[in-house]
RNA sequence: GCGCCUGUAGCUCAGUGGAUAGAGCGUCUGCCUCCGGAGCAGAAGGCCGCAGGUUCGAAUCCUACCAGGCGCACCA
């Protein structure tokens, strides 16, 4: 890369003015040249600080002066850099010779898919696990965030040739009293559907969905029952496929004898409880799609304790020394690791902690041979961390491979008042019904990747589906179709794109059009910092300002002769590679992100009625 | 009380050691014989929460304080 090569003419002109005496710096002095883009074109294509960190090093007072040094001792015989100024309290800032820019896009229609992306692989096996929502409810618009993150995380891991797998953990372990709860929501619901009212917990009683003689006084709903009409859903979809077949033994569940026996009303409940999980993970899945999200492993915790995981996972802990028992529980001593009190791994009853069941989780991780583990949690679960990071350690393997990603909250808004609750209080916003649904999934994912993930965040539902159409998803969208339709009137009109041999790119020295092939230059590191700081918001914002520019290209830059025929066709056959290589850089970064590139968009009707009317 | 995160334009947010702090929305003023106006040009709008410190240089790092969010279970 560009940076790498001035870096390395910087590094020779140091060694040279330290060689002829007029620089001395301590061997053991550590620096790093870092290249960075100047704020103003009037500082160059490129400047370094490089004289203001070596200051202490030299003992030379002014750091100009060190900045001179180097700029004199800066190789003769290349032709990249064709001037250096010094600026400022000492910044070597580098003009080059815009040749490179012309190779620059040589390079990005020569490797077209692959611009951007890493030469070699890494070797790194990288495991995200996220969104891990209970299955006791809908992916809600509050876990778009996370998805959004894990997913474009995993393709930007991928870009730097990182082998990536995205997990999804579900938490249906038999020992988890939600999903008892849950189950028996379901079941009441199901008698509600054969014609039972509910008696709810408030005191009201809801009346049964169809007339039935047979009952008598209403079913109690369940202490802390779920109150979504998506558990009414479920209950509707299993009386399409049992009908009233287990009518009698779900009475029986509820206190009502129905005369079946303890076998057929066991039976049934496992039924209740595996159906119900089975069509929650497929709702979860669906939306998770609909957003764009695959993942190649579904994890259950409950594989877990079937394979003896849990156990052998306790006793290693015991065996290594790390855990006590106190007041009848089995203590993990995880303040030896860090955290700011230890934790109950088998708790007196003898069942076990969602600790220990997640420790044995992340010890099957490591067992699978990742290298680099990247939870992505929300802020309600920050407490955690500390203790899953000491359960870790504790169990002998490296703390530093695992990465715990916090995400800052979501806040939802309605009608510009803040929606509390989530599952247990029945308001959920489903990501899938109530947002995708309405704006789509490009519009969707471009909200959530627009900002970085540490800064709490407020979705109003309403308001992201009113003003959709000013999502800046469109805008981008919009600049790739209109590159495109310039393609294709190129090809109506016999115009060939031009050979990539770089020769005739000598013609672009239009402003806009060197800004445009100096951005297109930046997009690779762009997406390396991207991916190194886990910032996928970096490349939502590149690709606005990438929008942008494209568009002062396209007011500036007439690219197809006109009919006066005052666009020469050598300029034409230029920008028309250079509309070429924008659109493979617009396209590779909108496919990271999980969004399409369309080569057309629908015209907006702009004098269209808003939906809403007040 | 303790811990984590966040305070930047009217609003939503970029910017994590560099030069004059940016964008979108909103407000105001212009631009459609011409590759698609979901566009472009321009204007107004800022003691970067407050106070110290670190250094050539701080929105960025450190300390204290103020404000908001979230945690602090033998729940998951």
């Amino acid at each position: 890369m560009i940076t790498e090569q001035l870096a390395s003419l910087l590094s020779e002109a140091v060694t040279s003015a330290c060689s002829s005496g007029e620089l001395s710096i301590p061997a053991d002095t550590n620096y790093e040249i870092k290249l960075e883009t100047p704020p103003d074109k009037q500082f160059g294509d490129f400047s370094s600080n490089l004289a203001l960190v070596l200051k202490k090093a030299t003992g030379i007072k002014d750091s100009r002066v060190i900045a001179e040094i180097i700029c004199r001792h800066l190789p003769a015989d290349q032709t990249l850099v064709r001037n250096t100024e010094v600026a400022g309290p000492g910044f070597i800032n580098l003009f080059l010779n815009p040749e490179w820019l012309y190779n620059n896009l040589k390079s990005i229609r020569d490797r077209d898919l692959t611009y951007g992306l890493a030469d070699a692989p890494t070797g790194e096996r990288v495991l995200i696990e996220f969104v891990s929502a209970n299955p006791t409810g809908p992916i809600s618009v509050v876990n778009g965030r996370a998805a959004a993150l894990g997913d474009v995380l995993g393709n930007l891991l991928t870009s730097q040739g990182c082998e990536v797998a995205r997990e999804f953990y579900i938490n249906d372990a038999l020992n988890s009293s939600q999903l008892s709860v849950f189950a028996r929501t379901v079941e009441a619901r199901y008698l509600q559907q054969l014609g039972y009212s509910l008696a709810m917990p408030d005191g009201r009683v809801e009346a049964g969905a169809i007339p039935n003689s047979g009952a008598v006084s209403p079913i109690t709903f369940p202490e802390k029952g779920y109150p979504g009409e998506y558990v009414t859903d479920i209950a509707r979809s299993i009386v399409q496929e049992i009908g009233n077949a287990s009518e009698k033994q779900t009475l029986q569940l509820f206190g009502v004898d129905g005369s079946e026996t303890q076998a057929g009303v066991d039976e049934t409940e496992a039924y209740f409880r595996k159906i119900t999980l089975g069509k929650m993970i497929q709702a979860q899945r669906n939306a998770l799609e609909a957003f764009g999200v695959y993942y190649d492993c579904w994890f259950m915790e409950s594989s877990l304790y079937d394979a003896g995981a849990v156990e052998a996972t306790v006793a290693t802990l015991n065996e290594r020394g790390f855990t006590y028992t106190r007041d009848g529980a089995l203590w993990l001593k995880s303040t030896e690791f860090g955290d700011t009190e230890d934790r109950v791994l088998i708790r007196s009853n003898e069942k076990a902690t969602y600790i220990a069941a997640d420790a044995a989780y992340h010890a099957n991780k490591y067992q699978r041979g990742f290298t680099k583990l990247i939870d992505i949690l929300g802020a309600d679960h920050h407490g955690y961390v500390a203790r899953l990071q000491a359960s870790v350690a504790a169990l002998g393997y490296d703390r530093s491979q695992l990465e715990i990603v916090i995400t800052q909250m979501v806040s939802l808004l309605r009608d510009g008042e803040a929606v509390i609750g989530g599952k247990r209080k029945g308001i959920v916003l489903e990501l899938k019904e109530d947002l995708i649904d309405d704006i789509g999934k490009d519009a969707a994912r471009f909200y959530f990747l627009l900002n970085s993930y540490e800064t709490p965040s407020t979705v109003d539902v309403e308001l992201a589906r009113k003003q959709s159409n000013e999502n800046p998803v469109y805008y981008v969208q919009y600049a790739h179709a209109r590159l495109c339709n310039i393609l294709r009137k190129a090809g109506e009109n016999s115009i060939p794109l031009p050979p990539n041999n770089g020769d005739g790119y000598r013609v672009l020295t239009h402003p806009r059009e060197l800004d445009l092939l100096r951005r297109l230059s930046d997009y690779p590191g762009e997406v390396t910092l991207a991916a190194q700081r886990y910032a996928p918001h970096r490349l939502t914002r590149f690709a606005i300002d990438l929008a942008g520019m494209l568009n002062l290209f396209y007011e500036n830059c007439r690219v197809l002769p006109t009919r006066e025929g005052d666009v020469p066709i050598e300029l034409t056959m230029a920008r028309l590679a250079l509309v070429d290589g924008a659109r493979i850089v617009l396209r590779n970064l909108l496919t990271l992100l999980g969004v399409s590139a369309p080569d057309r968009m629908d015209r907006l009707d702009t004098n269209s009625v808003p939906d809403v009317e007040r």
